[in-house]
DNA sequence: GTAGTTTGTGTCATTTTTACACAAAAATAT
DNA sequence: ATATTTTTGTGTAAAAATGACACAAACTAC
């Protein structure tokens, strides 16, 4: 029993997970197994404890729930309406997160994990549709500044790749050789030698693979990939 | 007394209130009247209760503390580190605002709040300075996609009034002809007639206003000013 | 091998950006 | 009053970026 002067909101994190299957977003879901919304689809995440941030209580949910371990969780906004929760009051702090297609149907103890495309999501529990609506937003505006392929793709791929993942997020479609003279020029991909992309049903592509110092400076200064 | 189950933390808002001078970025702060850090500046903030959104505990601590009512709170971030308050756990939930300079000197009953110059601010509390760079970063990010100058110059104003905020948040300096013409084009503001700007000590300037129609579809669709 | 799919490649017109200088109107100093 | 200083208003030319657009080559599937 833990006692206060004044009454507290619980706090919990919440983690919106996406990955590209080279097609179409998709998105990292549990299936409750308690109640309240017992059987219902939710996002990964639970309390924060007194003794661990809240980054820190982000990225063990997520690994307890899901078996992922995430390189970075992006906070991206607070829920705190009063009854999103209808046990008690609880705000909730949203994560999200960009994990490469290795890691999808990997290795990760997920069990009770699943990844649902964006556009057929199953309903969710408590407010957790608009956190995933909420996330999809900034990740379209994140998109225009911080060159997230990187984190998304696998460590080598095609322009084609990296146009399908641009026109998947922001719902778009681009023209290719004007797509690929802009990301050449930006300097951000370089190119893999004697490797070709082949078993796409056509003629085979070159391949590519992000530079790490250039994409550290986009990340730093700014990236501003415009269409 | 209020009791649960398992150990709560406290959860609060703190607010980061802009307004600009025509020279330089202000901030808006309180001196604490209690302790911890009695006496030292602060952000105007506190506890969420449990009958209000975290939204709406924002704007009604912003209130209650220095009399400003402000239409917009912007949440940028949750800082959740422990031990960043030393009576509890707190875990404060980032708030930014935006106001005209006609409300910096009003009479608000701001009596224990005053206004600070960005580069001139004095020790803080708590976090409260990392609070104040993190939501200035977010200001400069900001500025690229909303024409917040509607919110932080006065109804009507010159370009240069206007050249002179974008200078001041993003710590840069424009060609005055190319950011006139820039901003002309993008048809969001309308020259105030039968008026111009006297006092400057030069030749007096034209005096434009924000077209509320076409902000409004910029705030929707994005706005892209870039230098 | 035939059909179908995907990749590689270049140019031109238009738009956008950047750099840049001097005269006019007012305030200030003398 | 007069000179000096400050600020505003205005246009152009070169360079860069954008957007539209078509066909041949390389592979896969049948």
């Amino acid at each position: 029993m833990y006692s206060y002067q004044y009454p507290h909101p619980a706090v919990t994190t919440d983690c919106v997970v996406f990955a590209f299957d080279g097609r179409r977003l998709k998105v990292l879901l549990i299936e409750r197994g308690i109640q309240p919304f017992k059987g219902k689809h939710a996002l990964p995440g639970g309390f924060v404890r007194l003794n661990e941030s809240v980054d820190e209580c982000a990225v063990r949910e997520l690994r307890e729930e899901t078996g992922l371990l995430v390189e970075r969780l992006e906070q991206f906004h607070t829920f705190g309406a009063v009854g999103r929760d209808p046990r008690e009051r609880v705000i909730t702090v949203a994560y999200f997160a960009l994990v490469k297609p290795e890691r999808v149907s990997g290795g990760d103890d997920a069990a009770a994990a699943a990844w649902f495309a964006l556009d057929e999501l199953p309903s969710l529990a408590f407010d957790h549709r608009e956190i995933v609506d909420a996330a999809l937003t900034c990740l379209r505006e994140d998109i225009h500044f911080h060159p997230i392929g990187f984190e998304l793709l696998p460590e080598i791929f095609t322009l084609t790749d990296l146009q399908r993942l641009y026109e998947a997020v922001l719902g778009v479609s681009f023209d290719r050789r004007n797509f690929d003279r802009k990301i050449l020029k930006s300097g951000l991909v370089i190119r893999v030698d004697g490797q070709m992309a082949h078993g796409n049903g056509g003629r085979p592509a070159a391949v590519y693979r992000f530079d790490a110092q250039r994409y550290n400076e986009f990340k730093r200064d700014g990236f501003r990939l415009e269409f």
